[in-house]
DNA sequence: GGACGGTGAAACTTCAGGTTGCCTC
DNA sequence: GAAGTTTCACCGTCC
């Protein structure tokens, strides 16, 4: 691959432009016209030329707010829209029941034949936009590494903006990424399916750094790879699910299992390993995953011959089919123990799995709201089940940022919509999703831990939070979610009409319901509660009084 | 002279992403 | 460390 690599180097500019060309190498574009330079942005300059040049281009960013800004620099400099591009933009809007201002800006942009593509967006919009670069509507998407793989895009050019990103690792601050994720980026430009070559042009905003991006991405070697398994919650859920599966049922088994391991080959030191593995195999049984023969000899793993059979217990076994760090499911455990000393609260439940590894990224708690965090900390505290850390702990943070997650997920079910989660907690859609989704695995986690200690009496609480969850509904409207077609929205504007069971859609005439949730939605919810029943010729289409539209609440 | 809007400097804030599991009050 | 956003002072225009 690196012998392909090629680069013209236009000197004499604030810019690096850099073929680079991946496909079938082509001397002749080496002599390609300049960019015309109508603007002091080369981003948009690179942007509106592979557009007259009829082609279409991603552009790499480093953050989702400069990839929405990127698309909407280049959004405001062209002028004509299509119908397609403007039934496009509906379609992004309508994508959510409630659009935010973020849908807002994304239709604006997608109207012009742009678009921003990051985690923040939601999974409809992300397939919206793909399928409309690849029909050629949209030409141009600014977009995070999100795009970076695993995407078969007909991408004539990448333009790598950012070749930093910033990192809170090692050395905190601005730091180059690596040359195989600048690869990967490079690499979605000039696809086999649709293009015989491709370009991937990095903007270099100094001449220094000009040197800097040449020797260290286009002439440069790719990292060499490293094994990731002595990252310890990587090893101790690997330890434990061979055990679990029976693949291994002596240390000396688990010993040669891992010295045939890419991590032992490349270190080199089975001795070192060896020790890691041990102190692993210790926590393990600690926490009551594993046990050896002589349990009740008092026999420790490290004290443990080679030949003594090693088995999982019936809690570990559980623990390695849920595919949870075991250190997770171990303060898990703790955690619902204590839970029987403080009185239940969905906050408590919700904060229990938040101030876990699985959860990672947590919101911070910015400067600003410290203090409001820490108050709304200060009347909820009571209900919270694992000791609290002192202010003075590294690990306080943390533990704050668990609260202010959880204060988050509350709000999602106490049904405050999408708008107010991103004004308020700067989270966004595509991530309100993913979140959900993480914290409903570990309350199911949870509850499967409760069940085999036999702490039942947390079980019915966290199956309600869990429903809550799906839905982002209070108490009050479960029942009527038990019907298929009711959702959030329905739901809601059923229960503000005074509809709050399934008693209540009995006793409702169809023709009302069918003015509040749509014809057939009526015919099959009162089919659902055992009425046939048929729609009038006529439905009046006045609103009844009372009746509200959900954006109120 | 006051209201309003535009502009630019300064201060302030924030910073990528994705895999695992099971199916409900 | 740097981009993006917000805040604020300043200035010109209009009524």
């Amino acid at each position: 691959m690196s012998k392909n690599r090629q680069f013209n180097d236009k000197t004499g500019q604030n810019y690096i432009k850099l073929q680079h060309f991946l496909r079938k190498v082509d001397k002749n574009m080496n002599n390609t016209s300049d960019v015309e330079q109508k603007y002091v942005n080369e981003t948009i300059n690179l942007a509106l030329d592979t557009i007259k040049k009829d082609k279409q281009a991603l552009i790499f960013v480093n953050s989702k707010r400069s990839a929405e800004k990127t698309a909407e620099d280049i959004a405001q400099k062209i002028k004509k829209t299509t119908t397609e591009t403007e039934t496009l933009a509906e379609k992004i809007i309508e994508a959510i029941p409630k659009p935010t201002k973020q849908c807002e800006r994304l239709a604006r942009c997608v109207r012009k034949g742009t678009a921003f593509h990051h985690a923040g967006i939601t999974q409809k919009q992300r397939q919206i936009i793909e399928d409309a670069f690849r029909a050629g509507t949209i030409k141009i998407i600014a977009c995070t590494p999100t795009l970076a793989a695993g995407v078969d895009l007909p991408a004539y050019r990448s333009i790598i903006r950012d070749l930093k990103r910033f990192s809170t690792a090692g050395w905190s601050g601005m730091q180059y990424i690596p040359v195989l994720e600048y690869l990967q980026m490079a690499g979605r430009a000039g696809r086999p399916d649709y293009d015989s070559e491709g370009e991937a042009i990095c903007i270099a905003p100094s001449d220094t750094e000009k040197e800097v991006i040449k020797e260290k991405y286009l002439l440069g070697r790719p990292e060499e790879i490293y094994s990731k398994l002595a990252v310890e919650p990587v090893l101790r859920t690997y330890l434990l699910s061979l055990v679990a599966t029976g693949f291994v049922h002596k240390k000396s088994e688990i010993m040669d299992f891992f010295s045939r391991t890419f991590w032992a080959y490349q270190f080199n030191d089975m001795a070192h390993l060896r020790g890691i593995i041990e102190s692993q195999l210790n926590l393990l049984e600690n926490y009551e995953f594993i046990i050896t023969k002589q349990k009740d000899e008092f026999v420790t793993a490290s004290d443990m011959t080679e030949d003594e059979n090693i088995r999982a217990t019936f809690l570990g076994k559980r623990v390695a089919q849920l595919y949870i760090d075991p250190l997770t499911a171990h303060l898990l455990i703790k955690r619902i123990r204590r839970s029987t000393e403080k009185p239940m609260h969905e906050f408590g439940i919700l904060q229990m799995v938040t101030n876990t590894l699985e959860m990672r990224p947590l919101l911070k708690v910015k400067t600003k709201e410290y203090e409001q965090v820490l108050e709304k900390l200060n009347r909820y505290e009571q209900f919270i089940f694992q000791k609290e850390p002192s202010i003075y702990d590294p690990e306080y943070d943390e533990y704050l940022a668990s609260v202010k997650t959880a204060f988050f997920l509350m709000d999602w079910i106490d049904e405050k919509d999408e708008e107010f989660l991103l004004t308020q907690y700067d989270v966004r859609p595509g991530e309100t999703r993913g979140k959900i989704e993480r914290a409903d695995w570990l309350l199911y986690c949870s509850e499967e831990l409760a069940g085999i200690m036999h702490f039942n009496h947390i079980n019915k609480h966290i199956k309600k939070i869990r429903f809550r969850l799906k839905y982002g509904v209070k108490e009050e409207l479960l029942s009527l979610l038990r019907l298929k077609g009711i959702g959030r929205v329905r739901a809601r504007k059923l229960f503000h009409n005074g509809i709050k069971d399934l008693g209540g859609i009995k006793r409702t005439e169809i023709s009302v319901l069918a003015q509040l949730v749509g014809k057939a939605v009526a015919i099959d919810v009162k089919r659902q509660v055992g009425q046939e029943e048929e729609l009038p010729e006529t439905i009046p289409l006045t609103k009844r009084k009372g009746q509200m539209s959900l954006g109120k609440y």
